[in-house]
DNA sequence: CCATCTTTTGACAGCTACTCTCATTTCATG
DNA sequence: CATGAAATGAGAGTAGCTGTCAAAAGATGG
């Protein structure tokens, strides 16, 4: 009817015929809603956009649609870098000064997420600029994302990854990703945010010292 | 009924007999919504508490609720520090060491926050712990907080308040903080939050290098 | 004190995100 | 093919939130 499910995506289900047709359906169930949802969100908005209409676009029932997202806001963001990132962390030499081994892995992950799909990208974050509701969503997988720093770094520095310390340097390094983000979309996605994450790290390393 | 309405607040009502009745009722009723929601959350927990309870605790309608909070969660979390925190930090001497003026200033601001009502505090900070929809909320007053503290940072190094540099370093403090509060109310408000605080300060400082 | 104008309020209807339950369908397995 | 397990859809229900409109309460001028 709409095409949708032959969108094409790194990871289509055909890839994996390893899998049984029940996984490879639930993989390709949850693919259509997030089509669904962002071709929606495009043409008219995220506000305007009810579950209803997603799920009749994605051809399931609205239960259906909850049933792979906890919320609506879960439908535009969620990803699944944060267990690609800590591997990459843990993949460095542990000799390797820390703010390389974080710029290092940033870029990559940033780079990881944009050859996913690079209109995706800016669609997230220009609705974590506009919807209030997804910036929020997204600040609280930013956090989850944060205790996962703290062991990362905890396992580098031998500190104790409940400290408060480890917990402050690992939000402010959250914090300071999360406005870079941001200022990318403010701006119309104008500059290379890889740039951007370049500066950022900078001033996280010698604050604004320059 | 329930003598919510004489609830003492370093604000009350009665101590600016300037203001028309108008305006008194105003501040009474909102004053009336907040003191009755933080009872009924203290009872039943913050999700089992609805706005019908908490209308009718405050003897008012449901509409009335929602014409002076937007929403369920800045029932419980609006406070207005901001602007005087903004105050002060303008106050502080033009040549004192940034980092010094943090300091006094996040201190001032903390034992404001806590004069006014100590278990107040602690409830918030409790709920933004067990709470997401508060924590998000929080969150995203947080970052207006950081506009503002993008705003004295431009100020005080005539940076651009709007360059990525001084927007990133403030988020990098915000989060910090907020990271601070999670931490205190985590371990049960055990600690001294001005010492958390002088520690987390310390980290924004010096990074994690002990 | 009364009449008039404005602000505030309550009642109500309506929308939508989200939850829960249960019967039906669809896939897996021996 | 039969049996069991998982996924789905339908439907009812809750609650946050919005909008409208008429009634009530405070402000204002004569």
């Amino acid at each position: 009817m709409n095409g949708m499910t032959a969108a094409p995506s790194p990871f289509s289900p055909a890839d994996r015929p390893q899998l049984g047709l029940r996984e490879r359906k639930k993989i390709k169930t949850r693919e259509a809603i997030r089509t669904a949802t962002y071709a929606l969100v495009k043409e008219q908005g995220y506000d305007a956009t009810t579950i209803e209409q997603i799920a009749e676009r994605a051809e399931v029932s609205p239960s259906t649609v909850f049933r792979y997202f906890p919320t609506k806001e879960d439908i535009v963001l969620t990803d699944e870098f944060d267990p690609l990132i800590m591997e990459e962390l843990r993949a460095r030499p542990a000799d390797e000064p820390w703010m390389d081994t974080l710029r290092y892995v940033m870029q990559k992950a940033v780079s990881l997420g944009m050859k996913e799909d690079e209109e995706v990208s800016r669609l997230r974050t220009h609705l974590m600029v506009q919807v209030p509701a997804v910036r929020s969503r997204m600040m609280e997988s930013m956090s989850v994302t944060g205790t996962m720093l703290c062991e990362a770094i905890a396992e580098r520095t031998g500190r104790d990854q409940d400290s408060l310390e480890v917990r402050v340097y690992a939000m402010s390094i959250i914090g300071a990703l999360m406005e870079t983000s941001l200022y990318w979309a403010e701006n119309g996605h104008r500059d290379d945010f890889k740039v951007l994450l370049d500066r950022t790290l900078d001033v996280l390393e010698h604050g604004l010292s320059e």
